[in-house]
DNA sequence: GTTATGCCCATAACAGTGTTATGACAGCGC
DNA sequence: GCGCTGTCATAACACTGTTATGGGCATAAC
């Protein structure tokens, strides 16, 4: 009953380029190798996708998609300021453990003459939403000024690109900057006193969320072990 | 007395690959394009490089010094928020006037297999030691938290450099925000809050920037006719 | 049962890429 | 003249994305 028919080729085909995007960086993904890592010939990629870029496309909606589930699987709590540093930690992890994959998905890397198309900046702003959501829960909280809490989304948005960014860049190196140096915890303090809350209140509820992070993973770890 | 020898082969090769990531975008940096535009064969770039990348290290080398020039020939007034924000608007015109040489000196782009080293970053970093200086004179100014004026400079490049990369790839496009909306200048003046200011300073020295702004490209149109 | 249609894809080619081995040529020290 | 060194033109190698061609092969039509 499980899996009646195989994959079909253009599936596999998915597959295969995000795992090569992922573990090997952008210049493993060339047709051939892609044709060889499904047992197939070139013209597979043409038949079912027209071009390389094209299944570069299908690769970063399927990123799209996983970033968006990752941000809704996280827990609500009472503390909404927490909440979005959470998720704004949580992006930034997505971003270290598929750092190929999200330059794509943000127009950092031209990758085999694929260009971001509106539609695809459309499918990016969805996750934008479950971001934006927070943002206003903060507002109705009152912790951040009234005003439109997508613009303000998109202010957090660009600093946590900017950081992801010119981390995998290297300028985050211990060689420019203290190891071990909390900055993603200053910047998401500075951000929500700059957004309305007070010093104290956006200290506190960045502090908590490290402290419930801190716990998540030790579950994680104990859940592996167990 | 001006320019006694012709300028050597190196040189016209840094100046053709300059131009050609400038005006065509990466993929027109060739080797043999290169080899075409200065009349010498690929060997050219061999002899005096070693291999493509280097030739893309010395014209991303020579966009940090641009960059820093830009930036050092603001003038200094007695506001430093305002002043501030002038250069945050200087370095984001900057990046739309060079969007490919951008792209590849803060790590967006991987082109010919280059690949940033850290003394590229070090150069990288001391344009920010001029945004740096500046934002210790808000601090020494009061208008900023006291604190270390570095980790606060990465905070503000982090968030230029988001809005500058999400704004290249399309995401503050007229389909996803209303035209002309000043987010840089919104952005700008949260930043400041989020530093220690209060709303109604930043807000005045935000102000302020963009009226200097404004009359400093009235002075340039103006010099232009004259 | 035969024929036709369309899909999937293997083979081979084309034009382009970065890079390198080879060798020619010019200038220079002696 | 001789040798040396730096510069570069020629041609090749292994690679790239893409496409023209044609071979199966399943299904539909008659």
């Amino acid at each position: 009953m499980s899996t009646p028919t195989p994959p079909a080729t253009a599936q596999r085909l998915l597959d295969a380029a995000a795992r090569l995007l992922s573990e090997e960086g952008p210049a493993a993904l060339t047709t051939r190798r892609l044709a060889r890592e499904v047992g197939a010939s070139t013209m597979a990629v043409y038949t079912h996708f027209g071009s390389l870029a094209e299944v570069v496309r299908g690769v970063i909606h399927e990123g799209f998609r996983r970033l968006a589930d990752r941000l809704r699987a996280l827990p609500e709590t009472d503390d909404p300021v927490a909440d979005l540093a959470t998720m704004c930690r949580e992006s930034l992890e997505y971003a270290r453990a598929e750092p190929h994959l999200v330059a794509v998905m943000f127009g950092g890397t031209t990758l085999a003459g694929f260009e971001l198309r509106e539609d695809d900046l459309r499918i990016g702003g969805y996750a934008l939403r479950i971001l934006r959501d927070l943002v206003a829960r903060c507002m109705a909280a009152g912790r951040f000024r009234a005003g439109d809490p997508m613009m303000v989304t998109r202010h957090l948005w660009c600093q946590m690109h900017g950081l992801t960014q010119l981390e995998r860049a290297g300028y985050f190196a211990p060689a420019f900057i203290p190891e071990g140096y909390p900055y993603l915890e200053g910047q998401l303090r500075d951000f929500a006193v700059g957004a309305g809350d007070t010093l104290e209140a956006a200290t506190r509820s960045v502090e908590e969320s490290v402290r419930r992070s801190g716990a998540r993973l030790k579950r994680q770890r104990n859940a592996g072990r167990g």
